[in-house]
RNA sequence: GCGAGAGUGGCGGAACGGUAGACGCAGUCGACUCAAAAUCGACCGCCGCGAGGCGUGGGGGUUCGAAUCCCCCCUUUCGCACCA
C-alpha cells in the first residue's frame, strides 16, 4: 500500500544483524507479533465469560472511515491499546473491540462529486482504515468488528427506534428548522455559517417541518443528577453537560389581558373576542420576587400571540418579518441592538389592583425557552433595562442592595441581579431576595396565577435527516392509519441500493419504487417515511452492541451487556463532550426502560485526550505564501528553514491542529513505514500528559525511535538465564533497588493516566541499566541486569508490545509464553525499601545542605547530623536556635532567633 | 457577559505543603571516525570569578517551610452565550 521509498528522511533501517545501524528490524519484528497475537486470538474475549475473570471494558470512540487514519486516531488507539494491555496484565478480562460510524454525510458528498457509490467508497475507506489499524498493534477483538452502516448493525437500531416509540420516547411534531433551498434539506446549526448554507452557500430559510424527536428532556433531571455520582468523569465534561442540561427554578405565571382601550386609533386590532384564547399571557422568570419592579411584558416574535396580532397589524406582521430575516446565526453576531414593536395590548398586575403594563413583541425572547414571553423588570435585568432605556419605559428599583439608602438607590446604566431586600413591593418589602421570591411564589399560587417550576434549556432530540445514507426511520405514513411502525417481521428496512445524487434533496424521496409500500395495517397504499435518522443515533448505543456484535435474533444479548457494561474507560475527543456523551447517556437510558439493559449509565470512565498539532509553514507571508507539506521543507542550523528542492525561504508558523488546508499533518502510514509503531506509540505517550495537546515533531520521533534501539542494544548486551544468586553486590543491589522501584512507579502513573510520567521512569530504568553495564564485574551484577532489562520490557509493553515480545524472545529464546500474556511484574517490598535515605537540612526555608541517614532514623539522630553538617554547622554558629523541625525521611528545619 | 481550566529553563514537561526543573527534545564541548551518521562521555534556569544571591505570570496572605493552600490582579485556552 504505502512505499517507504518516497519518505524523503528516516532512520537507516538495515535488516536485522546488518554490519551497521540498529540491530532491531520494527519492519519484520512488527508484523510477526501481529500474526503472533491473531494466532492465539490473545484479545478474544466471549460475549459471556465464565473464566471468572474480573471484566475491564476499554473503548475508544469509533472512528468515520474518511479513507485515512489521523494521528488524532493513533493518539487515540494508542491510549486505549496501554490501558487494555495494562489491565489485562493485571488479571482483567478485558474486552477492547473496534467498529465504524459509518453512516454521514461524506459518502453522500463522494457520491454527488466522484460518481461513486455511498457503500462503495464506505467499504473501501473501512478496508484500508483496517489494514493501517492493524499494523498498529492493537489489542483489539476483532471478531467484534461492525460497521453501522451494514443493515446486520441498523435493523437492530430501528428496533430498538420502534421500542423507544412504544414506551413514548420517540415524538414526531413540527419544529423550525435550517432549510438549505438549494441542497433541499435541513442543516444543523453547525453548517448555518453565517445565515448561509455551508455547501451550498445559498441563504438559510427557517421552515417549519414535521420532524422525529427522541424526548431526551423526560430524562433531564436524572441526566443531570447522575452528573454528581459519574467521579470518573473530568469535572469539564460534566459542567459543560451541566449548562447544556441548564436547570433553572423560578416561577410560571398568567398575564390577564386588560380590557382593550383604544387610548391611540393607529392601533387597529381587537383581539378581545371571547374565543379567540388570548386572554392571558403565560411567562416564565427566575425572580417572581421583582414582580412590583415590572414595567412591561415582551413575546417572542414567533409566539401565538405576536402572529394573532400581526394578521390585524400590518406594522407588527413587519417587524416579526424583520426578526425571522435575522437569522439566528447573524442574531449571535449582533447581539447588542434590541428591537421591540408595541402591540398597543396591555396587561394587568397580578398583585396591584388597576394597574397594567404595555405588551411588546421584542427580538430578544427566545420562543424556545420558557413559554416565549417574559415580563421586565428593568432595574433588576440587563437585557430589561437595555430595552427600557432605548423605549423610555419606566425603571422602578424593587431591591436594595446591602448598606444603601432606600431613598436615594438608583438605577443608571446597570441593572443591580446582586442580593438584597425587596423594597416599594408591598408584601414581599423586607424579604431578602429568597425569601420574597417563596413569597411571592406562594402569593401567586393562593391566586391561582402561577406556580413555581423547574425549567431546562435541553430540548428535544431531533433526529430526522432528509438524506440518503443514514438509518432509515422504520415507520409507515397511511392516509387512513397514521404513523404505522413498520412491523418486526419487516425489518430491516433496507436502503435501496439504486439511487441517483443527480439532483439536490434526499435520493430516498426520489426513489421510483422504495417509498411505495402497503400500509401494514390497512394494506392500502402508504408512504415510507424517508427520514433518515442522525449520525448520533448510530454512535448512541454501538458501545453495548460491542458485547453481542454477532447476535442475530436482538439488538442486545442482556446477559453479554449486563455483563461488560459499562465501559469502563471511555477515550475520545473533547469535542463530543456534550452531544455523543450526553446522547449515549439518554440512549442507554432508554434501552434500560424498554427492557433491553440493566444499567443506565454507558461511561463509567471517562478520559479526554488532547489534539495532535503541528508546526505550519508556508512560502510568502500574506495571501500570496503557499502552504507547505512538512516533507517539502528542511530545517536550517540557525533556526530557518527552505524549500527543500527549491531553496526558497520558508516561513515557519504557528503549531496548530493538522488539517488539510494547512498541509501541516503527518500521514501515520508514513510514519510506521519509517519508524514502526512502536515509535510512533512511545513517542505520542512520551510527549506530554495524554489530555493536553501536543506537538508533532519530527526530532521526537527520531528520539523515540533511538530509545526502540537502545532498548534491543541492553538487551544483546545481557548473559544467559541464570538461576537467581545466593548474593548480590552493591551495583547489583542498586539496579535491583531502580529495578523495582520502576515497577512500582510506572504501576502508579499508568494508573493515573500519566503515561508521560512512566515513560519517564522507564528512561531512568534504562540508564540506571546503562550504568551497571559500566560497573565492574561483582557477584550477581549479571543477573541483576538480566532482571532490570526484562523488567524495562515487561514494563514497556503496554506502550511497545512488539518490542517487548522481541526482547523477551531474545532472553528467552525457548519461550512459548507471549509478553501479551505476561502477568503484570510485582515489586518486591524489600527493595522499595532504601538503605539510606537523603535529608534535606533548611535554615528558615532555605537549603543549606543535605545528610544522608538510615531510613526511619531517630529525630534525635537526624538532627544531630543535620547540625553537624559543615556548611549547616557554618550557618547556626553563633545562632541561637528556637526549633527544630524533623519530617521523618525528608526534612529537617531550623528556626532560629533575630 | 457567564462558567471552567492553564501560566514552571530555549521547548515538552516532573515535583504526598518538604532538596524546583526528574525524564525527554534542542544545544555546547569531548571521545570514536579520513569524514559523516550512529554510539559513548561531560555540561546545560538566571546573575556572579567565587562565596553566594535570585528564581515556578504579578501583588498580598497562611505556614517552620508554598509551584502547590487562600485573596486580588494580569495573560491565555476552552465551553455556553439575549436562557428571563
Amino acid at each position: 500500500m504505502n512505499d517507504t521509498t518516497s519518505a524523503p528522511v528516516g532512520p537507516a533501517v538495515g535488516p536485522a544483524g546488518a554490519a551497521d545501524g540498529p540491530r532491531y528490524d520494527f519492519r519484520d519484528a512488527e508484523p510477526k507479533w501481529q500474526a503472533a497475537w491473531s494466532e492465539r486470538a490473545c484479545f478474544a474475549v466471549a460475549d459471556v465469560p465464565t473464566d471468572g475473570k474480573p471484566k475491564y471494558y476499554v473503548l475508544e470512540m469509533f472512528p468515520y472511515p474518511s479513507g485515512k487514519i489521523h494521528m488524532g486516531h493513533v493518539r487515540n488507539y494508542t491510549l486505549g491499546d496501554v490501558v487494555a494491555r495494562y489491565k489485562r496484565a493485571r488479571g482483567f478480562a478485558v474486552l477492547h473491540p473496534m467498529g465504524w460510524d459509518a453512516f454521514g454525510l461524506p459518502a453522500e458528498n463522494a457520491a454527488r462529486e466522484r460518481g461513486i457509490h455511498p457503500a462503495k467508497w464506505t467499504h473501501e475507506n473501512i478496508d484500508a482504515m483496517r489494514a493501517e489499524l492493524k499494523r498498529m498493534g492493537l489489542s483489539l477483538d476483532w471478531a467484534r468488528e461492525f460497521a453501522t452502516c451494514d443493515p446486520e448493525y441498523y435493523q437492530h437500531q430501528q428496533k430498538l427506534f420502534l421500542d423507544f416509540m412504544k414506551a413514548g420516547l420517540v415524538e414526531r411534531k413540527e419544529s423550525w428548522v435550517n432549510w438549505d433551498p438549494v441542497d433541499g434539506t435541513v442543516l444543523a446549526n453547525e453548517q448555518v455559517i453565517d445565515g448561509k448554507g455551508w455547501r451550498s452557500g445559498a441563504p438559510v430559510e427557517k421552515k417549519q417541518l414535521s420532524q422525529w424527536f427522541f424526548s431526551i428532556t423526560k430524562y433531564a433531571p436524572e441526566l443531570l443528577s447522575a452528573l454528581d455520582t459519574m467521579d470518573r468523569w473530568p469535572e469539564r465534561v460534566r459542567l459543560m453537560q451541566s449548562n447544556w442540561i441548564g436547570r433553572s427554578e423560578g416561577a410560571r405565571l398568567r398575564f390577564e389581558r386588560a380590557p382593550w382601550k383604544p387610548d391611540n386609533a393607529s392601533f387597529p386590532i381587537d383581539l378581545d373576542e371571547p374565543d379567540a384564547g388570548y386572554d392571558k399571557i403565560e411567562v416564565y422568570t427566575t425572580r417572581p420576587d421583582t414582580l412590583f419592579g415590572m414595567s412591561f411584558l415582551a413575546i417572542a416574535p414567533e409566539h401565538p400571540l405576536a402572529a394573532a396580532v400581526g394578521a390585524r397589524d400590518p406594522k407588527a406582521a413587519a417587524f416579526i418579518a424583520e426578526c425571522r430575516s435575522m437569522g439566528t446565526s447573524e442574531a449571535a453576531i449582533e447581539t447588542a441592538e434590541k428591537h421591540g414593536h408595541d402591540t398597543g395590548l396591555r396587561v394587568k398586575h397580578p398583585f396591584i389592583e388597576g394597574a397594567t403594563y404595555p405588551v411588546w413583541i421584542a427580538n430578544f425572547v427566545l420562543m424556545e425557552y420558557g413559554t416565549g414571553a417574559i415580563f421586565g423588570c428593568p432595574a433588576h435585568d440587563q437585557r430589561d433595562l437595555d430595552f427600557a432605556r432605548k423605549y423610555k419605559l419606566a425603571v422602578p428599583p424593587v431591591v436594595l442592595p446591602p448598606g444603601a439608602d432606600p431613598a436615594t438607590f438608583a438605577i443608571g446604566k446597570e441593572a443591580y441581579v446582586g442580593p438584597g431586600t425587596a423594597y416599594n413591593s408591598e408584601f414581599l418589602n423586607g424579604l431578602d431576595v429568597d425569601a420574597a421570591k417563596r413569597a411571592a411564589i406562594d402569593a401567586l399560587a393562593a391566586r391561582r396565577m402561577g406556580e413555581g417550576v423547574t425549567n431546562w434549556r435541553l430540548r428535544d432530540w431531533g433526529v430526522s435527516r432528509q438524506r440518503y445514507w443514514g438509518c432509515p426511520i422504520p415507520v409507515i405514513h397511511c392516509d387512513s392509519c397514521g404513523v404505522v411502525p413498520v412491523p418486526d417481521d419487516q425489518l430491516p428496512v433496507r436502503l435501496p441500493d439504486d439511487v441517483t445524487f443527480d439532483r439536490p434533496g434526499n435520493p430516498l424521496d426520489h426513489h421510483p419504487t422504495w417509498k411505495h409500500v402497503d400500509c401494514p395495517r390497512c394494506g392500502k397504499p402508504a408512504r415510507r417515511e424517508t427520514d433518515t435518522c442522525d449520525t448520533f443515533v448510530d454512535s448512541s448505543w454501538y458501545f453495548a452492541r460491542y458485547c453481542c456484535a454477532s447476535a442475530t435474533d436482538r439488538p442486545l444479548v442482556r446477559a453479554a451487556v449486563d455483563h461488560w457494561m459499562p465501559v469502563d474507560q471511555y477515550i475520545g475527543g473533547i469535542e463530543h463532550a456534550i452531544l455523543h456523551l450526553l446522547y449515549s447517556r439518554f440512549f442507554t437510558r432508554g434501552m434500560k426502560d424498554t427492557g433491553h439493559i440493566a444499567v443506565e449509565e454507558p461511561f463509567a470512565g471517562l478520559f479526554t485526550q488532547g489534539m495532535v498539532n503541528h508546526e505550519s509553514y508556508r512560502t510568502a507571508a500574506g495571501p500570496n505564501g503557499m502552504w507547505l507539506y512538512p516533507e517539502e521543507v528542511e530545517k536550517q542550523p540557525d533556526g530557518t528553514a527552505r524549500h527543500r528542492v527549491t531553496g526558497e525561504p520558508v516561513i515557519v508558523g504557528r503549531v496548530e491542529a493538522m488539517s488539510k488546508s494547512r498541509r501541516n499533518t503527518i500521514d501515520p502510514g508514513d510514519i510506521i513505514n519509517r519508524y514502526g509503531a512502536d515509535t510512533a506509540r512511545w513517542f505520542i505517550l512520551s510527549d506530554n500528559p495524554p489530555e493536553r495537546d501536543m506537538e508533532w515533531t519530527e526530532a521526537g520521533v527520531a528520539g523515540a525511535f533511538r530509545f526502540t534501539q537502545r532498548v534491543f542494544r541492553l538487551a544483546e548486551g545481557v548473559g544467559p538465564a541464570a538461576p537467581k544468586p545466593d548474593t548480590v553486590g552493591s551495583h547489583g543491589r542498586t539496579l535491583r533497588r531502580v529495578t523495582h522501584k520502576t515497577i512500582a512507579a510506572v504501576t502508579g502513573a499508568l494508573e493515573d493516566f500519566a503515561f508521560n510520567v512512566a515513560v519517564a521512569r522507564l528512561y531512568e530504568l534504562a540508564n540506571a541499566i546503562t550504568d551497571a553495564e559500566r560497573a565492574a564485574a561483582e557477584p550477581g551484577l549479571d543477573w541483576a541486569r538480566r532482571e532490570a532489562v526484562e523488567v524495562l520490557a515487561r514494563l514497556s509493553a503496554p506502550m511497545m508490545p512488539h518490542l517487548a515480545e522481541e526482547v523477551m524472545a531474545l532472553l528467552h529464546p525457548d519461550a512459548t509464553t507471549l509478553v501479551a500474556d505476561f502477568p503484570w511484574p510485582e515489586a518486591e517490598p524489600d527493595l522499595l525499601i532504601a538503605d539510606s535515605v537523603t535529608i534535606a537540612v533548611q535554615i528558615m526555608g532555605k537549603l543549606r545542605g543535605t545528610v544522608a541517614v538510615p531510613p526511619d532514623s531517630a529525630a534525635d539522630a537526624v538532627i544531630a547530623a543535620a547540625e553537624a553538617e559543615p556548611n549547616v554547622a557554618n550557618a547556626l554558629a553563633g545562632k541561637r536556635i528556637v526549633r527544630r523541625i524533623h519530617v521523618p525521611n525528608r526534612i529537617v528545619n531550623f528556626v532560629i532567633a533575630g
